[in-house]
DNA sequence: TCTGGGGTCCTAGGACCC
DNA sequence: TCTGGGGTCCTAGGACCC
């Protein structure tokens, strides 16, 4: 049996535990740039307010009903995940991390010692509210997709008290009748919009429909096995997170700009600042990367703007992997001189990184002096293959002590602190907005919350 | 004026290999 | 008129997730 605990509204939670003011408000986060909505509470919901709108549309509606605006506030809303993922792993025999506010549960054989699966899903669900202040719903089912579907049932009718165990065969069939075909986990707009034009209405006509077309019209083997994970029968095993948090097969960092940009050398200070973050996250996870992607994107709402929006390159790495960022700045810089247009204004860039292993598996010494990064001199070129470990590890460490962003490559360093110098640093051209951010509470000691 | 960011998995086609 | 079979690797793109 497999659990899914699923926090609500999780982003508003966060900020409703440290000020817990906005108990009954309606309130919403923002995503990066004061952009879109991403979080809602209930009351929000209730109002109109839609996953995904953007800020400026529903501004004037926000202020009649005195909504509380939050910027997102990554730092609070990763710790926050921390412990309730830590809480998981100390309770549950296998977790497997899904998403920020999402955790799979492997509950096999816990009957034994919990009377039975409801018993223990509740009492997990209390031990997370107790310990973290976040609210949480609990679905659990034979297979994952279920067990997403008696979560969704369980966050739609609060007289659940949060709790659904699908435990026999006609409490599934039941959820399945409950839930919309486009709601089931798998399912988006396209293929809603498609199985809509085949009468498929619901989870329960879903369940139904033969295995070829299920192959055929819904991505393949993907497909497919979604309806068997449907029928109970399942397809997906639990993946154990180790420690409580992610290993990625893949690393990004990309941002929307705060204004449009145009000169090169800006976008350039941009992609470094966001490579010098993606290999930030590498390290951590104890990885070295193969590939390295870089992609500038224009302005795809612009009416004067046509497609392709976005143009990406990507590039095997020709010195094997690393988790240098001086080594890998240098391919990016290259990359982002092929994609560059001059005379064009761009709205967005990003940097991703992948063929992720750990240090040591695939080393390649170069046959041939690689291009680019030329090396400068001798010691440049011992460096280019193996990368710098001390130097970026003594890089982590400040960081990590003295706060995000102490020490940067001179290139991801806006033009007025170039060289080096101390003090404050001017904010980048591409930083956004975040008008609204609350304090980190729980990661930066001068935002410590006082209690008088 | 203002429209997010970070992931996963799968497929298809081309280049190349023996 | 006729032009193999079985692979791998790489890239791009689509669909989905939170």
């Amino acid at each position: 049996m497999y659990g899914l605990l699923d926090c609500n509204n999780f982003y508003v939670s966060c900020e409703r535990v440290f000020q817990p003011r906005y108990e009954g408000r309606p309130v919403v986060v923002l995503s990066n740039n004061d952009g879109n909505i991403i979080s809602r509470s209930a009351e929000a919901k209730a109002l109109g307010l839609r996953m995904g709108d953007p800020y400026f549309q529903v501004k004037e509606l926000l202020h009649q009903h005195d909504v509380a605006v939050f910027s997102s506030n990554y730092a609070l809303y990763g710790d926050m995940s921390r412990r309730v993922m830590w809480y998981l792993g100390q309770t549950a025999p296998a977790v497997e991390v899904y998403s920020i506010d999402e955790a799979f549960l492997d509950l096999a054989g816990l009957e034994k010692y919990h009377g039975s699966l409801d018993t223990f899903a509740r009492k997990i669900r209390a031990g997370v509210k107790s310990r973290t202040g976040i609210p949480t719903c609990v679905g659990v089912a034979p297979t994952k997709t279920l067990a997403k579907l008696a979560n969704r049932i369980a966050k739609k009718n609060p007289d659940l008290g949060g709790v659904l165990y699908l435990d026999n065969a006609e409490r599934r069939a039941w959820a399945l009748t409950q839930v919309e075909v486009g709601d089931v986990w798998g399912i988006g707009r396209q293929y809603a919009a498609k199985l809509a034009a085949a009468g498929v209405g619901t989870a329960a006509d879903l369940a139904r429909v033969p295995d070829a077309w299920a192959r055929k019209h819904l991505g393949g083997v993907v497909g497919a096995r979604l309806v068997q994970e449907l029928q109970g029968r399942p397809c997906a095993g639990l993946h154990p997170s180790e420690d409580g948090t992610l290993s990625r097969q893949s690393l990004s960092c990309s941002r929307t700009f705060g204004r449009p940009l145009s000169a090169f050398s800006d976008v350039l200070g941009a992609v470094s600042a966001f490579l010098s973050r993606a290999a930030e996250k590498l390290r951590a996870q104890g990885d070295t990367a193969h590939v390295l992607t870089v992609y500038i994107s224009k302005n795809r709402f612009a009416t004067n703007v046509q497609p392709p929006f976005s143009r990406s390159a990507t590039l095997t790495l020709p010195i094997g992997p690393t988790a240098d960022t001086t080594v890998l700045l240098s391919y990016a810089r290259a990359l982002l001189n092929r994609l560059w247009e001059p005379g064009t204004v761009y709205h967005k860039a990003g940097v991703v990184l992948d063929g992720l292993e750990p240090p040591g598996v695939g080393q390649q010494l170069t046959l041939f002096a690689p291009t680019p990064p030329e090396p400068e001199n001798k010691r440049e070129e011992k460096t280019a293959a193996t990368g710098r470990p001390a130097l970026m590890a003594s890089l982590d460490a400040l960081n990590s002590r003295f706060g995000k962003g102490t020490v940067r490559l001179a290139a991801a360093v806006p033009a007025p602190g170039r060289g080096g110098v101390v003090g404050k640093a001017h904010a980048a051209p591409w930083e956004g907005k975040a008008q609204w951010r609350s304090p980190a509470f729980t990661t930066r000691l001068e935002d410590l919350l006082i209690v008088q």
